[in-house]
Formats: C-alpha cells, sequence, structure tokens
DNA sequence: AATTAATAATTAGTACAGCAAACTATAATT
DNA sequence: AATTATAGTTTGCTGTACTAATTATTAATT
C-alpha cells in the first residue's frame, strides 16, 4: 500500500528540525555569524540580480525585514543596492564579489557537515536517497 | 553507480531552505506567532521533561539562549520550570497542559500545509519518498 | 496640467532568538 | 572552612521578524 500524503507530511515535519537544529548549529559555530535566511537570500542572488520586493516574495518574509537583512548584508559587503534607471522605484540588489565567495564558503562547511553525516550510510541507502530528494526539490520548488 | 555522501549532501542542502521557508511562512502566517525553535523545544519536552541544560544541548543552542526562550514559552503558559528536590541547582523544565495543546495544534497546521503539498504526488513517488525519510530520520536522529 | 491613487522601499517601534561575559545559588572537593 | 565546579540567570549587544506610518516615484484620473 503507497504511504499517504499525510504520513509522509509527518516524516518531513520530524526531520525538518532535526537537520535545520545540525546546520543551524554548524553555521553558528563558525567566526562569522551566518543566519540560515541570509544563505537563502544570497542563494537566490546568485541565480539572478532582484528587487528588494522580488526577494521579499521569494523569501516569504515582509518588505521591512528584506530591507533590513538586506542592509545587513550590505554592511557586511555581500551585496549592493543598485537604483532601478528605467522606474527608480525599484532597488536591484546584487551579489558583490565578497559575497559570492562568501556563499561558496559557507555552502562548503554545509555540505562538508552533510557528507559527513551521509558517509556513513550503506550505498544502497544512498540510492534510496538520492531519487527521493529529487522529488522533495520538485516539490517544494516554487512554493 | 550510487550516488556519493557529497552529491546528496548537497540535494539536502538545497531541498532545506526550500521546505523551510514554506513552513516558518506557514507558521508566521497563524494568529500566535510561533517561533519553530519554540517547536523544537515543545517537541523535546513532549517526549520527556528535561533540564535546562538538557534542553539547550538538544537544541544545540548557548544555556542563556534556552533560558531566554524558556522565559517566553513560560509566559505563553507553554511550560513550567520546577525547582529540583534532588539537586536544587537543577530546574526541570515541564510542558503544561495548554503546551501540549498548543503543539498538537501547530503540528496540525504543518502537518495539513505540508500534505497538501504532497497529495499532489504520484502514488509511486510517494513510495518513494517513505522509505528515503526513514533513512534521514534514522542519521540525524541524536545528531 | 494638477490632483489623486498606486507602488517600491524605508523608518519607527515592538518582540524575541542568538551570543559572550558576568553573576547567583547550590553542591562537591580539598 | 575555603575552594572549585556546576546549573541557571541577568545584562548588554546584534539582528530577524512583525505592523503601521512615511517617503519617493510612477501611473491614473479628473
Amino acid at each position: 500500500m503507497t504511504p499517504s500524503a499525510r504520513t509522509i507530511a509527518i516524516q518531513i515535519c520530524d526531520l525538518m528540525p532535526l537537520i535545520e537544529r545540525a546546520v543551524s548549529s554548524e553555521l553558528r559555530r563558525s567566526s562569522q555569524y551566518v543566519n540560515p535566511s541570509h544563505l537563502a537570500i544570497l542563494a537566490a542572488l546568485e541565480q539572478e540580480s532582484s528587487t528588494l520586493s522580488g526577494l521579499s516574495e521569494i523569501s516569504a518574509v515582509s518588505l521591512p525585514t528584506m530591507s533590513n537583512s538586506v542592509t545587513t548584508l550590505v554592511k557586511r559587503g555581500w551585496v549592493r543596492r543598485k537604483k532601478s534607471t528605467v522606474d527608480r522605484r525599484f532597488i536591484k540588489i546584487e551579489l558583490t564579489s565578497k559575497g559570492r565567495r562568501a556563499l561558496v564558503e559557507i555552502r562548503k562547511r554545509i555540505e562538508q557537515f552533510l557528507t559527513a553525516q551521509i558517509a556513513h550510510l550503506q550505498p544502497d541507502k544512498r540510492a534510496d536517497l538520492r531519487p527521493a530528494l529529487m522529488i522533495l526539490l520538485e516539490t517544494f520548488k516554487n512554493k
């Protein structure tokens, strides 16, 4: 019998905090504190520059919140604000090269941490994980 | 060929913020704001009461942070502090019945949200998810 | 053309999680 | 009895989250 959507939802519900906690803790351990929300912003900007309202929608936070977060990231030199020449109400947020390097660095640290956890698994279990994660990625993209 | 641990790590790295964002946004949408970290604390206490230092270790945050979070939860009436009679330095944190009800309520809301996402999937894809999630749950338990 | 409405972003004010450092209270050691 | 260790709390800071109000700019109306 195929598992109900609810069964899987509960599993995700249980799993999320476990990984989240481990990764957050790993990020906090680093010299420069990195908030998970910053990671999301940098990752979004890596694809393409975005306006402030665009970012706030992607991250599902309010506009003022995103404005503040961007200010923090600007202070760190990871992004820059750039007024649009077409419509001057818009502000384009761009990743700086320093921000790009920081993103690579942060990703590397999380990846190394997660890799260490996954490495303990049997190859056949790892084989099960990949397609499942692809399904989830597809499911939660643009949600 | 079985996927490398690193490949899977990257997948998780990409997936996490997607789900996290969706769920956080869902939690914030509710009348009473619920911080994800609160959820983790309540869930830990549901299993069994714990000391403050126990909780801070489980959630991988500092002792002062946990002390403050518990104070917030006490104000909300969701947990209570109780001095140990054996060793009076210890403080047992217990879930109140109101806290237990809140936990059920929060879980229900997240589950409903996630269920709605999962429900769109084909049964065979859902069938793939369950064992994979079990592997991940096992992997990140006690990490 | 002047006024009004709509849109994008910021500012102000509040709540609260995260930290380190300094502190209090209690228990264990010496 | 004095010292050291342990469990929590308090303080002071940074920074994310919110809503409500404000500013700047553009679009729509009259």
